[in-house]
RNA sequence: CGCGGGGUAGAGCAGUGGUAGCUCAUCAGGCUCAUAACCUGAAGGCGGCCGUUCGAGUCGGCCCCCCGCAACCA
Protein backbone atom coordinates (compact mmCIF):
# COMPACT_ATOMS: atom_id res chain seq x y z
CA UNK A 1 0.00 0.00 0.00
CA UNK A 2 2.93 2.47 0.63
CA UNK A 3 3.60 4.39 -2.69
CA UNK A 4 7.59 5.84 -4.11
CA UNK A 5 7.16 9.56 -4.02
CA UNK A 6 10.03 11.97 -5.71
CA UNK A 7 10.09 15.38 -4.45
CA UNK A 8 12.84 17.64 -5.53
CA UNK A 9 13.70 21.12 -5.15
CA UNK A 10 15.34 22.83 -7.76
CA UNK A 11 19.51 23.33 -7.66
CA UNK A 12 20.34 26.85 -6.58
CA UNK A 13 23.13 28.16 -8.64
CA UNK A 14 26.58 29.00 -6.96
CA UNK A 15 27.22 32.40 -7.97
CA UNK A 16 26.35 33.22 -4.10
CA UNK A 17 25.71 32.37 -0.61
CA UNK A 18 22.34 30.02 0.12
CA UNK A 19 19.34 31.87 0.04
CA UNK A 20 16.80 32.37 2.68
CA UNK A 21 14.47 31.88 0.40
CA UNK A 22 16.04 28.69 -0.93
CA UNK A 23 16.30 27.29 2.54
CA UNK A 24 12.42 27.91 2.63
CA UNK A 25 12.43 25.63 -0.69
CA UNK A 26 14.38 22.94 0.88
CA UNK A 27 12.70 23.17 4.20
CA UNK A 28 8.69 23.16 2.41
CA UNK A 29 10.30 20.04 0.35
CA UNK A 30 11.69 18.32 3.70
CA UNK A 31 8.75 18.81 5.83
CA UNK A 32 6.66 17.01 2.90
CA UNK A 33 9.08 14.48 2.21
CA UNK A 34 9.12 13.97 6.33
CA UNK A 35 5.33 13.26 6.20
CA UNK A 36 5.71 10.81 3.74
CA UNK A 37 7.87 8.93 5.31
CA UNK A 38 6.10 9.01 8.67
CA UNK A 39 2.69 7.33 6.94
CA UNK A 40 4.98 4.80 5.38
CA UNK A 41 5.70 6.13 1.97
CA UNK A 42 9.16 5.14 -0.06
CA UNK A 43 10.22 8.62 -0.36
CA UNK A 44 13.46 10.19 -2.18
CA UNK A 45 14.07 13.58 -1.55
CA UNK A 46 17.04 15.83 -3.94
CA UNK A 47 18.44 18.59 -4.07
CA UNK A 48 21.76 20.00 -4.72
CA UNK A 49 24.12 22.47 -6.69
CA UNK A 50 23.49 24.31 -10.30
CA UNK A 51 27.73 24.53 -10.88
CA UNK A 52 28.29 25.18 -14.72
CA UNK A 53 27.47 28.43 -16.86
CA UNK A 54 29.13 31.76 -18.35
CA UNK A 55 28.36 33.35 -14.38
CA UNK A 56 30.24 30.99 -12.46
CA UNK A 57 33.01 31.26 -15.03
CA UNK A 58 33.70 34.96 -15.32
CA UNK A 59 33.37 34.73 -11.14
CA UNK A 60 35.81 32.32 -10.77
CA UNK A 61 38.13 34.03 -13.55
CA UNK A 62 37.61 37.60 -11.70
CA UNK A 63 38.55 36.28 -8.49
CA UNK A 64 41.47 34.44 -9.93
CA UNK A 65 40.42 30.85 -8.56
CA UNK A 66 40.31 27.61 -9.83
CA UNK A 67 36.53 27.33 -11.11
CA UNK A 68 36.21 23.65 -9.56
CA UNK A 69 37.71 24.80 -6.33
CA UNK A 70 35.37 27.72 -6.25
CA UNK A 71 32.74 25.42 -7.04
CA UNK A 72 33.32 22.99 -4.94
CA UNK A 73 33.80 25.79 -1.94
CA UNK A 74 29.92 26.77 -2.74
CA UNK A 75 29.06 23.06 -3.04
CA UNK A 76 30.15 22.45 0.35
CA UNK A 77 28.23 25.54 1.86
CA UNK A 78 24.87 24.27 0.06
CA UNK A 79 25.80 20.87 1.58
CA UNK A 80 25.62 22.48 5.28
CA UNK A 81 22.14 23.65 4.73
CA UNK A 82 21.77 20.05 5.70
CA UNK A 83 23.23 20.28 9.25
CA UNK A 84 22.35 23.43 9.77
CA UNK A 85 18.29 23.10 8.92
CA UNK A 86 18.49 19.58 10.29
CA UNK A 87 16.88 18.19 6.52
CA UNK A 88 16.16 14.17 6.32
CA UNK A 89 19.54 12.45 6.47
CA UNK A 90 18.87 10.22 3.50
CA UNK A 91 18.47 13.57 1.49
CA UNK A 92 19.95 13.09 -1.82
CA UNK A 93 22.80 15.89 -3.09
CA UNK A 94 23.94 16.11 -6.61
CA UNK A 95 25.89 18.69 -8.35
CA UNK A 96 26.33 18.65 -11.54
CA UNK A 97 29.61 18.72 -11.58
CA UNK A 98 29.31 15.05 -11.24
CA UNK A 99 30.12 12.44 -13.09
CA UNK A 100 27.28 10.81 -13.20
CA UNK A 101 25.03 13.54 -13.87
CA UNK A 102 27.10 14.93 -16.47
CA UNK A 103 26.98 11.41 -18.33
CA UNK A 104 23.25 11.66 -18.17
CA UNK A 105 23.35 14.71 -19.37
CA UNK A 106 25.24 13.81 -22.79
CA UNK A 107 22.83 10.84 -23.12
CA UNK A 108 19.75 12.87 -22.51
CA UNK A 109 21.41 15.20 -25.45
CA UNK A 110 22.20 12.29 -27.78
CA UNK A 111 18.31 11.18 -27.25
CA UNK A 112 17.21 14.87 -27.62
CA UNK A 113 18.84 15.32 -30.84
CA UNK A 114 17.91 11.12 -32.64
CA UNK A 115 14.66 12.58 -31.68
CA UNK A 116 15.16 15.84 -34.13
CA UNK A 117 15.12 18.17 -31.75
CA UNK A 118 18.30 19.68 -32.07
CA UNK A 119 19.77 21.70 -34.94
CA UNK A 120 22.77 23.95 -35.36
CA UNK A 121 22.11 27.36 -36.31
CA UNK A 122 23.86 30.77 -36.23
CA UNK A 123 23.38 32.18 -32.95
CA UNK A 124 23.00 36.39 -33.02
CA UNK A 125 23.89 38.02 -29.94
CA UNK A 126 24.21 42.16 -29.39
CA UNK A 127 27.07 42.80 -27.53
CA UNK A 128 27.75 45.95 -25.25
CA UNK A 129 31.61 47.30 -25.04
CA UNK A 130 31.06 49.40 -22.82
CA UNK A 131 29.77 46.72 -20.15
CA UNK A 132 32.02 43.66 -22.26
CA UNK A 133 28.57 42.12 -21.99
CA UNK A 134 25.84 39.71 -24.04
CA UNK A 135 22.70 42.11 -23.83
CA UNK A 136 18.95 40.71 -24.47
CA UNK A 137 16.68 42.56 -26.52
CA UNK A 138 14.97 42.86 -23.13
CA UNK A 139 18.06 44.80 -21.54
CA UNK A 140 18.24 47.39 -23.81
CA UNK A 141 16.28 50.74 -24.62
CA UNK A 142 16.07 51.71 -27.75
CA UNK A 143 17.81 49.11 -29.41
CA UNK A 144 20.39 50.75 -27.23
CA UNK A 145 22.23 49.74 -23.97
CA UNK A 146 20.80 51.60 -21.28
CA UNK A 147 24.07 52.19 -19.44
CA UNK A 148 26.56 53.43 -22.70
CA UNK A 149 23.57 54.63 -24.96
CA UNK A 150 26.66 56.33 -26.79
CA UNK A 151 27.93 53.09 -28.21
CA UNK A 152 26.98 50.89 -30.66
CA UNK A 153 25.84 47.56 -30.03
CA UNK A 154 28.38 45.09 -31.85
CA UNK A 155 26.79 42.39 -33.30
CA UNK A 156 28.00 38.93 -32.72
CA UNK A 157 27.23 36.05 -34.94
CA UNK A 158 28.64 31.96 -33.83
CA UNK A 159 26.99 28.78 -34.65
CA UNK A 160 25.19 27.17 -31.68
CA UNK A 161 22.86 24.27 -31.25
CA UNK A 162 19.40 25.17 -30.72
CA UNK A 163 16.29 23.23 -28.94
CA UNK A 164 13.55 22.89 -31.11
CA UNK A 165 11.17 24.20 -27.94
CA UNK A 166 8.54 25.44 -30.76
CA UNK A 167 7.57 21.93 -31.54
CA UNK A 168 6.41 21.89 -28.00
CA UNK A 169 4.08 24.34 -28.21
CA UNK A 170 1.32 22.55 -28.67
CA UNK A 171 1.79 19.09 -26.99
CA UNK A 172 2.76 21.22 -23.65
CA UNK A 173 -1.06 22.82 -23.81
CA UNK A 174 -2.34 19.65 -24.93
CA UNK A 175 -0.47 18.37 -21.52
CA UNK A 176 -1.47 21.23 -19.44
CA UNK A 177 -4.87 20.76 -20.73
CA UNK A 178 -5.05 16.90 -19.64
CA UNK A 179 -3.28 17.36 -16.18
CA UNK A 180 -5.57 20.55 -14.70
CA UNK A 181 -3.85 20.33 -11.50
CA UNK A 182 -0.37 20.18 -12.63
CA UNK A 183 0.76 23.52 -11.67
CA UNK A 184 -0.08 24.54 -8.03
CA UNK A 185 -1.15 27.54 -7.29
CA UNK A 186 -3.73 27.78 -9.75
CA UNK A 187 -2.54 31.66 -10.96
CA UNK A 188 1.03 30.07 -11.76
CA UNK A 189 -0.29 27.60 -13.87
CA UNK A 190 -2.56 30.41 -15.82
CA UNK A 191 0.45 32.11 -16.17
CA UNK A 192 2.46 29.60 -17.42
CA UNK A 193 -0.27 28.41 -20.01
CA UNK A 194 -0.67 32.04 -21.35
CA UNK A 195 2.95 32.13 -21.78
CA UNK A 196 2.87 29.06 -23.85
CA UNK A 197 -0.15 30.36 -25.94
CA UNK A 198 1.70 33.23 -26.94
CA UNK A 199 4.08 30.72 -28.96
CA UNK A 200 7.23 29.43 -28.22
CA UNK A 201 11.00 29.54 -29.66
CA UNK A 202 13.70 28.18 -30.06
CA UNK A 203 16.53 28.69 -28.33
CA UNK A 204 20.41 27.70 -28.25
CA UNK A 205 21.42 24.95 -25.84
CA UNK A 206 25.24 25.06 -26.05
CA UNK A 207 28.03 27.71 -25.87
CA UNK A 208 31.41 27.93 -27.97
CA UNK A 209 33.99 26.52 -25.64
CA UNK A 210 36.43 28.50 -26.74
CA UNK A 211 34.66 31.65 -25.50
CA UNK A 212 33.28 29.41 -21.76
CA UNK A 213 34.84 25.97 -21.41
CA UNK A 214 32.78 25.68 -18.01
CA UNK A 215 29.95 23.20 -19.56
CA UNK A 216 29.39 19.87 -19.99
CA UNK A 217 30.34 19.18 -23.42
CA UNK A 218 28.18 18.55 -26.21
CA UNK A 219 28.47 14.95 -27.79
CA UNK A 220 30.01 14.63 -30.78
CA UNK A 221 31.27 18.02 -31.04
CA UNK A 222 34.48 18.81 -29.32
CA UNK A 223 34.22 22.73 -30.31
CA UNK A 224 30.61 23.34 -27.83
CA UNK A 225 29.61 22.72 -24.05
CA UNK A 226 25.91 22.52 -23.04
CA UNK A 227 23.92 25.56 -22.20
CA UNK A 228 24.08 25.49 -18.26
CA UNK A 229 19.97 24.95 -17.97
CA UNK A 230 19.68 22.37 -20.67
CA UNK A 231 22.59 20.61 -18.74
CA UNK A 232 21.10 21.44 -14.86
CA UNK A 233 17.80 20.30 -15.62
CA UNK A 234 18.61 16.50 -16.08
CA UNK A 235 19.35 16.47 -12.58
CA UNK A 236 16.05 15.75 -11.68
CA UNK A 237 16.40 12.51 -13.18
CA UNK A 238 20.31 12.17 -13.45
CA UNK A 239 20.08 11.96 -9.47
CA UNK A 240 18.11 8.85 -9.88
CA UNK A 241 20.37 7.05 -11.90
CA UNK A 242 18.88 7.46 -15.31
CA UNK A 243 19.15 6.28 -18.04
CA UNK A 244 19.63 3.30 -16.00
CA UNK A 245 18.69 2.25 -11.80
CA UNK A 246 16.08 1.13 -10.09
CA UNK A 247 15.21 4.44 -8.38
CA UNK A 248 14.24 6.01 -11.90
CA UNK A 249 12.00 2.72 -12.66
CA UNK A 250 10.21 3.20 -9.40
CA UNK A 251 10.25 6.74 -8.57
CA UNK A 252 10.00 8.47 -11.93
CA UNK A 253 8.02 6.13 -14.14
CA UNK A 254 6.28 4.28 -11.14
CA UNK A 255 5.87 7.12 -8.40
CA UNK A 256 4.41 10.44 -7.44
CA UNK A 257 6.84 13.02 -8.62
CA UNK A 258 6.96 16.84 -7.24
CA UNK A 259 9.10 19.32 -8.18
CA UNK A 260 9.41 22.04 -5.71
CA UNK A 261 10.72 25.78 -6.94
CA UNK A 262 10.65 30.00 -6.72
CA UNK A 263 8.16 31.36 -8.75
CA UNK A 264 11.56 33.03 -10.98
CA UNK A 265 11.48 28.92 -11.95
CA UNK A 266 8.43 29.02 -13.39
CA UNK A 267 9.04 28.44 -17.00
CA UNK A 268 11.96 26.44 -16.60
CA UNK A 269 10.20 23.69 -14.23
CA UNK A 270 6.63 23.52 -15.94
CA UNK A 271 7.90 24.28 -19.95
CA UNK A 272 10.99 23.93 -20.55
CA UNK A 273 11.99 20.89 -18.71
CA UNK A 274 8.55 19.36 -19.56
CA UNK A 275 9.32 20.01 -23.43
CA UNK A 276 12.71 18.58 -22.51
CA UNK A 277 11.13 15.19 -21.31
CA UNK A 278 8.58 14.77 -23.70
CA UNK A 279 11.76 15.47 -26.17
CA UNK A 280 13.64 12.45 -24.62
CA UNK A 281 10.24 10.30 -24.34
CA UNK A 282 10.42 10.33 -20.90
CA UNK A 283 7.17 10.77 -18.64
CA UNK A 284 6.60 14.25 -17.26
CA UNK A 285 6.59 15.45 -13.82
CA UNK A 286 3.14 14.74 -11.79
CA UNK A 287 3.10 18.01 -9.89
CA UNK A 288 5.26 21.34 -9.45
CA UNK A 289 4.76 23.71 -6.97
CA UNK A 290 5.77 26.97 -6.45
CA UNK A 291 6.41 29.36 -3.86
CA UNK A 292 6.50 32.80 -3.73
CA UNK A 293 9.15 35.06 -2.79
CA UNK A 294 10.33 36.11 0.57
CA UNK A 295 11.30 39.81 0.89
CA UNK A 296 12.47 42.64 2.99
CA UNK A 297 9.83 44.12 5.39
CA UNK A 298 9.24 46.80 2.91
CA UNK A 299 8.23 44.44 0.17
CA UNK A 300 10.94 45.34 -1.56
CA UNK A 301 13.38 42.37 -2.98
CA UNK A 302 16.30 41.42 -0.43
CA UNK A 303 19.29 43.21 -1.43
CA UNK A 304 22.78 43.95 -0.40
CA UNK A 305 22.44 47.29 -1.46
CA UNK A 306 19.22 48.10 1.04
CA UNK A 307 20.86 45.66 3.99
CA UNK A 308 17.54 43.76 4.05
CA UNK A 309 19.36 40.48 3.44
CA UNK A 310 18.78 37.54 5.99
CA UNK A 311 21.26 34.86 6.17
CA UNK A 312 19.47 31.28 7.14
CA UNK A 313 22.63 30.65 8.92
CA UNK A 314 22.34 33.71 11.74
CA UNK A 315 18.90 33.18 12.34
CA UNK A 316 19.59 29.13 12.81
CA UNK A 317 22.73 30.28 15.21
CA UNK A 318 20.53 32.64 16.99
CA UNK A 319 17.51 30.87 17.21
CA UNK A 320 17.53 27.05 16.25
CA UNK A 321 16.84 25.56 12.95
CA UNK A 322 13.16 24.11 14.31
CA UNK A 323 12.40 28.00 15.33
CA UNK A 324 13.47 28.46 10.99
CA UNK A 325 11.42 25.19 9.55
CA UNK A 326 8.59 26.70 11.95
CA UNK A 327 8.66 30.54 10.75
CA UNK A 328 9.09 29.38 6.82
CA UNK A 329 6.41 26.94 6.86
CA UNK A 330 3.87 28.71 9.10
CA UNK A 331 4.28 32.56 9.04
CA UNK A 332 5.00 32.50 5.35
CA UNK A 333 2.66 32.32 2.37
CA UNK A 334 1.91 29.14 0.76
CA UNK A 335 2.62 30.96 -2.79
CA UNK A 336 2.09 34.68 -2.26
CA UNK A 337 5.36 36.87 -1.96
CA UNK A 338 5.56 37.51 1.98
CA UNK A 339 7.74 39.84 3.90
CA UNK A 340 10.68 38.70 6.37
CA UNK A 341 12.34 40.42 9.09
CA UNK A 342 14.40 38.78 12.28
CA UNK A 343 12.26 40.77 14.01
CA UNK A 344 9.00 39.11 13.03
CA UNK A 345 10.88 35.83 13.21
CA UNK A 346 11.24 36.16 16.92
CA UNK A 347 7.60 37.86 17.17
CA UNK A 348 6.92 34.49 16.30
CA UNK A 349 8.90 32.62 18.07
CA UNK A 350 7.60 34.02 21.02
CA UNK A 351 3.90 33.95 20.41
CA UNK A 352 4.09 30.03 19.20
CA UNK A 353 6.91 28.23 20.53
CA UNK A 354 7.73 29.79 23.81
CA UNK A 355 4.22 31.35 24.47
CA UNK A 356 2.71 28.04 22.92
CA UNK A 357 3.96 24.79 22.39
CA UNK A 358 6.71 25.61 25.00
CA UNK A 359 4.78 26.79 28.10
CA UNK A 360 1.93 24.23 26.99
CA UNK A 361 4.11 21.44 27.67
CA UNK A 362 5.40 22.44 30.96
CA UNK A 363 2.13 23.36 32.46
CA UNK A 364 0.66 20.38 31.32
CA UNK A 365 3.18 17.92 32.17
CA UNK A 366 4.20 19.80 35.85
CA UNK A 367 0.08 19.11 36.71
CA UNK A 368 1.10 15.69 35.73
CA UNK A 369 3.85 15.33 37.91
CA UNK A 370 1.85 16.91 40.88
CA UNK A 371 -1.23 14.88 40.70
CA UNK A 372 0.51 11.69 39.87
CA UNK A 373 -1.67 11.70 36.62
CA UNK A 374 -0.91 7.80 34.77
CA UNK A 375 -1.57 7.97 30.97
CA UNK A 376 -1.74 5.28 28.58
CA UNK A 377 -0.22 6.54 25.57
CA UNK A 378 -0.13 4.99 21.93
CA UNK A 379 2.87 3.81 19.87
CA UNK A 380 3.97 7.47 18.77
CA UNK A 381 3.43 5.58 14.56
CA UNK A 382 0.19 3.97 15.33
CA UNK A 383 -0.97 8.59 15.24
CA UNK A 384 -0.39 8.12 11.82
CA UNK A 385 -3.37 5.79 11.07
CA UNK A 386 -5.54 7.21 14.47
CA UNK A 387 -8.44 8.70 12.76
CA UNK A 388 -10.22 8.80 15.93
CA UNK A 389 -8.06 11.34 17.11
CA UNK A 390 -6.30 13.56 14.26
CA UNK A 391 -8.48 15.72 12.60
CA UNK A 392 -8.43 14.67 8.51
CA UNK A 393 -7.68 18.41 7.91
CA UNK A 394 -4.06 17.79 8.83
CA UNK A 395 -3.46 14.86 6.37
CA UNK A 396 -5.62 16.90 4.04
CA UNK A 397 -3.41 19.80 4.12
CA UNK A 398 -0.65 17.28 3.34
CA UNK A 399 -2.68 15.69 0.14
CA UNK A 400 -3.15 18.98 -1.15
CA UNK A 401 0.50 20.12 -0.92
CA UNK A 402 -0.34 23.08 1.67
CA UNK A 403 1.90 21.55 4.84
CA UNK A 404 1.27 25.39 6.31
CA UNK A 405 -2.69 23.99 6.99
CA UNK A 406 -1.73 20.95 9.20
CA UNK A 407 0.53 23.20 10.88
CA UNK A 408 -2.64 25.11 10.97
CA UNK A 409 -4.25 22.82 12.78
CA UNK A 410 -1.75 21.89 15.35
CA UNK A 411 -1.40 25.49 16.26
CA UNK A 412 -5.15 25.51 16.94
CA UNK A 413 -4.47 22.60 19.30
CA UNK A 414 -2.45 24.18 21.22
CA UNK A 415 -4.67 27.48 21.86
CA UNK A 416 -7.56 25.03 22.68
CA UNK A 417 -5.39 23.14 25.28
CA UNK A 418 -4.14 26.36 26.85
CA UNK A 419 -8.44 27.31 26.38
CA UNK A 420 -9.29 23.77 28.24
CA UNK A 421 -7.23 24.59 30.96
CA UNK A 422 -8.53 28.21 31.69
CA UNK A 423 -11.82 26.81 31.12
CA UNK A 424 -11.69 23.81 33.47
CA UNK A 425 -8.85 24.89 36.18
CA UNK A 426 -7.84 21.69 37.01
CA UNK A 427 -5.35 23.19 39.41
CA UNK A 428 -8.24 24.20 41.36
CA UNK A 429 -10.80 21.17 40.82
CA UNK A 430 -7.78 19.10 42.39
CA UNK A 431 -8.53 20.57 45.39
CA UNK A 432 -12.29 19.38 45.39
CA UNK A 433 -12.51 16.67 43.17
CA UNK A 434 -8.95 14.79 42.38
CA UNK A 435 -10.51 12.11 39.93
CA UNK A 436 -12.03 14.95 37.57
CA UNK A 437 -9.21 16.45 37.60
CA UNK A 438 -7.24 14.12 36.70
CA UNK A 439 -9.04 13.02 33.91
CA UNK A 440 -8.31 16.69 32.54
CA UNK A 441 -4.79 16.31 32.70
CA UNK A 442 -5.16 13.09 31.55
CA UNK A 443 -6.76 14.38 27.85
CA UNK A 444 -4.64 17.15 28.29
CA UNK A 445 -1.51 14.68 28.41
CA UNK A 446 -3.06 12.57 25.56
CA UNK A 447 -3.82 15.65 23.24
CA UNK A 448 -0.23 17.07 23.38
CA UNK A 449 1.10 13.40 23.17
CA UNK A 450 -0.92 14.26 19.61
CA UNK A 451 0.23 17.05 19.08
CA UNK A 452 3.95 16.84 19.52
CA UNK A 453 3.79 13.54 17.44
CA UNK A 454 2.15 14.92 14.75
CA UNK A 455 4.59 18.10 15.22
CA UNK A 456 7.88 16.13 13.33
CA UNK A 457 7.93 16.29 9.75
CA UNK A 458 7.45 19.94 11.04
CA UNK A 459 10.21 20.70 14.07
CA UNK A 460 11.65 16.90 14.49
CA UNK A 461 13.69 18.18 17.61
CA UNK A 462 10.73 19.84 19.32
CA UNK A 463 8.58 16.74 18.33
CA UNK A 464 11.20 14.51 20.04
CA UNK A 465 11.03 16.92 23.42
CA UNK A 466 7.24 17.42 23.97
CA UNK A 467 7.16 13.52 23.43
CA UNK A 468 9.79 12.35 25.92
CA UNK A 469 8.37 15.35 28.33
CA UNK A 470 4.81 13.61 27.78
CA UNK A 471 6.32 9.65 27.33
CA UNK A 472 8.28 10.33 30.57
CA UNK A 473 6.37 12.49 32.86
CA UNK A 474 8.88 14.73 33.64
CA UNK A 475 9.49 18.79 32.48
CA UNK A 476 12.03 19.85 30.58
CA UNK A 477 15.24 20.69 32.47
CA UNK A 478 16.08 23.51 29.81
CA UNK A 479 12.97 25.14 28.66
CA UNK A 480 12.07 24.07 24.69
CA UNK A 481 11.53 27.44 23.57
CA UNK A 482 13.20 30.28 25.83
CA UNK A 483 11.00 33.26 25.56
CA UNK A 484 13.28 36.00 24.25
CA UNK A 485 13.87 39.62 25.36
C1' C B 1 -4.02 47.49 -24.61
C1' G B 2 3.10 42.41 -23.03
C1' C B 3 2.36 38.65 -18.55
C1' G B 4 1.21 37.88 -13.43
C1' G B 5 0.45 39.06 -8.13
C1' G B 6 -1.20 42.47 -4.47
C1' G B 7 -3.99 46.83 -1.85
C1' U B 8 -8.80 43.98 4.63
C1' A B 9 -7.44 47.23 12.23
C1' G B 10 -0.56 50.08 14.00
C1' A B 11 2.09 45.26 11.74
C1' G B 12 1.51 40.28 9.34
C1' C B 13 -2.39 37.32 7.27
C1' A B 14 -7.46 34.53 6.39
C1' G B 15 -11.89 35.36 4.16
C1' U B 16 -14.38 33.48 -4.00
C1' G B 17 -22.57 36.80 -2.39
C1' G B 18 -25.52 36.32 3.53
C1' U B 19 -24.04 39.65 10.98
C1' A B 20 -15.91 41.12 8.72
C1' G B 21 -12.11 36.77 11.41
C1' C B 22 -6.97 35.16 13.21
C1' U B 23 -1.95 36.22 15.23
C1' C B 24 1.30 40.10 17.16
C1' A B 25 1.35 44.97 19.39
C1' U B 26 -1.98 48.49 22.83
C1' C B 27 -5.51 49.16 27.06
C1' A B 28 -8.63 46.99 31.08
C1' G B 29 -9.94 42.70 33.94
C1' G B 30 -9.32 37.43 35.54
C1' C B 31 -6.28 33.17 36.94
C1' U B 32 -1.88 31.04 39.56
C1' C B 33 -0.68 24.62 36.75
C1' A B 34 3.12 27.12 33.50
C1' U B 35 8.67 30.11 30.48
C1' A B 36 5.88 37.91 33.73
C1' A B 37 3.49 32.56 30.58
C1' C B 38 -2.42 31.42 30.10
C1' C B 39 -7.85 33.10 29.73
C1' U B 40 -11.67 37.07 29.05
C1' G B 41 -13.12 41.85 27.37
C1' A B 42 -12.24 46.74 24.78
C1' A B 43 -10.50 50.08 20.94
C1' G B 44 -9.33 49.92 15.83
C1' G B 45 -10.32 47.88 9.14
C1' C B 46 -12.27 46.10 3.34
C1' G B 47 -7.53 52.06 -1.95
C1' G B 48 -11.36 55.15 -4.98
C1' C B 49 -15.77 55.72 -8.20
C1' C B 50 -19.75 53.36 -10.88
C1' G B 51 -22.67 49.05 -11.75
C1' U B 52 -25.20 43.90 -10.98
C1' U B 53 -28.01 42.10 -6.61
C1' C B 54 -32.91 41.74 -1.59
C1' G B 55 -27.72 41.67 -0.06
C1' A B 56 -20.74 42.99 -2.49
C1' G B 57 -14.27 42.46 0.91
C1' U B 58 -16.28 38.66 -2.41
C1' C B 59 -19.18 39.44 -9.20
C1' G B 60 -18.53 43.26 -13.56
C1' G B 61 -16.44 48.07 -15.44
C1' C B 62 -13.19 52.27 -14.93
C1' C B 63 -9.30 54.65 -12.05
C1' C B 64 -5.21 55.11 -8.40
C1' C B 65 -1.07 52.87 -5.84
C1' C B 66 2.67 48.82 -4.72
C1' C B 67 5.57 44.43 -6.29
C1' G B 68 7.53 40.86 -9.58
C1' C B 69 8.43 38.86 -14.59
C1' A B 70 9.54 40.07 -19.85
C1' A B 71 13.27 33.49 -22.19
C1' C B 72 20.18 32.43 -16.81
C1' C B 73 18.46 36.40 -10.38
C1' A B 74 15.84 31.09 -4.70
Amino acid sequence: MSKNIYITTTLPYVNSDPHVGFAMEIIRADVLARYHGLIGNNVFLNTGTDEHGTKIWEKAQAEGIDVQKYVDSYAEKFKGLSDLLNLSSDIHFIRTTDESHVKAAQEFWKIVDQNGYIYKAPYEAKYCVGCELEKTDSELVDGRCPIHPDKDLELISEENYFFKFSDFTQPLLDFYEQNKNFVLPDFRFNEIKKFVERGLRDFPISRVKEKMPWGVPVPGDEDQVMYVWFDALVNYISTLGWPNGEDFKNFWEEGFTLQIAGKDNLRQQSAMWQAMLMAANIKNTDKVVINGFLNGPDGKKMSKSLGNVINPYDVVKELGADAVRFYLTYNVSSFEDSPISVEMIKESFNANLANGIGNLTNRVVKMAENYDVVVKLPEPKDVWFDKEHVGQEYHEAFKNFEPQKALEYLMNEVREMDLFIATEQPFKKVKVDELSAKEDVARLMLNLFYMGVLLEPFMPETSAKVVEAVGTRTTPKEPIFKRLD
